[in-house]
DNA sequence: GCTGAAACAAGTAGTGT
DNA sequence: ACACTACTTGTTTCAGC
């Protein structure tokens, strides 16, 4: 995987990040090169893993779910975390998982259609799992901005 | 905005969401409703707003970002948030930015290129912030999952 | 609220330089 | 590594039910 990507790389990387629909002909025509070498480019680049998927982001409020947090998990002892993680999957509302380090040894991402039903979650499922320890939640009250890398 | 969702738009919104450059006419097939249904459906729920954008997911690693880190915040003065969020906004590395409840005034998503970047964005722009009180950085050893909340 | 047809635009694959 | 062509498929709009 040689990554050193060429302006026209570049360039469908972006229009595409901000536009997934964005038609590949137009593309094309505004980088003024052929319809094929775009094809060839994305195929490429779908190839080597730096284009992952395509994908319409959703609302989350509008799916009914007004509570996001953030939740920091200690385990009672570190080599717990696998069997952890396999039982946190199982929870649907955590829709994101981290190893991480420092005070935490695992950092969830948890919408929950109220703080009633985070407090559920946790209670009722997080805080029941063998070798957890406890969590702290940092509950979102606004998400600020959400944006994308830089590309190179 | 009620958002009730009847099966077509759940299906549209589960459908679309796994695969953003999906045919909408493979979509009234597999469906079995015209082609036509699908535009409006799709149509309405983005100016409902359930819809928000569509995107290509770029591999961040690839991009030469191999540093994740999920970043805490404290500030001096809870009043200084918007202004300290104004400035974090100018930090292209931080692509997420939320206000939380807890121990943390801001929770930020950083990537870095490395570790030694990584540092260098928070001792020499976060840290000097008016505001900041001081950090904590959950550095991402791996995400061991990340998926969709269930719709409805 | 939904369908169907028709005009138009885009995607695909094979060939050639 | 790229462009051209011909063919297939998808998108979009609007009249009509």
């Amino acid at each position: 995987m040689n990554n050193q990507f060429d302006y026209i790389d570049k360039q469908i990387l972006s229009k595409l990040r901000s536009d997934a629909r964005k038609a590949y002909s137009q593309i094309a025509e505004e980088l003024k090169v052929s319809n094929s070498l775009i094809h060839q480019r994305i195929k490429k680049l779908t190839a080597e893993g730096v284009i992952k998927n395509a994908e319409f982001v959703l609302e989350e409020k509008s799916l009914g779910y007004k509570t996001k947090s953030y939740t920091g998990i200690r385990l009672q002892e570190a080599r717990f975390a696998k069997e952890v993680m396999l039982e946190l999957k199982k929870i649907p509302e955590i829709t994101e998982c981290n190893f991480v380090s420092g005070y935490y040894a695992i950092f969830v991402l948890i919408f929950a259609r109220d703080n009633e039903h985070l407090q559920k979650i946790l209670y009722d499922n997080v805080h029941l799992i063998k070798g957890v320890a406890g969590t702290d939640t940092f509950i979102c009250f606004d998400t600020c901005f959400k944006r994308h890398i830089p590309i190179e």
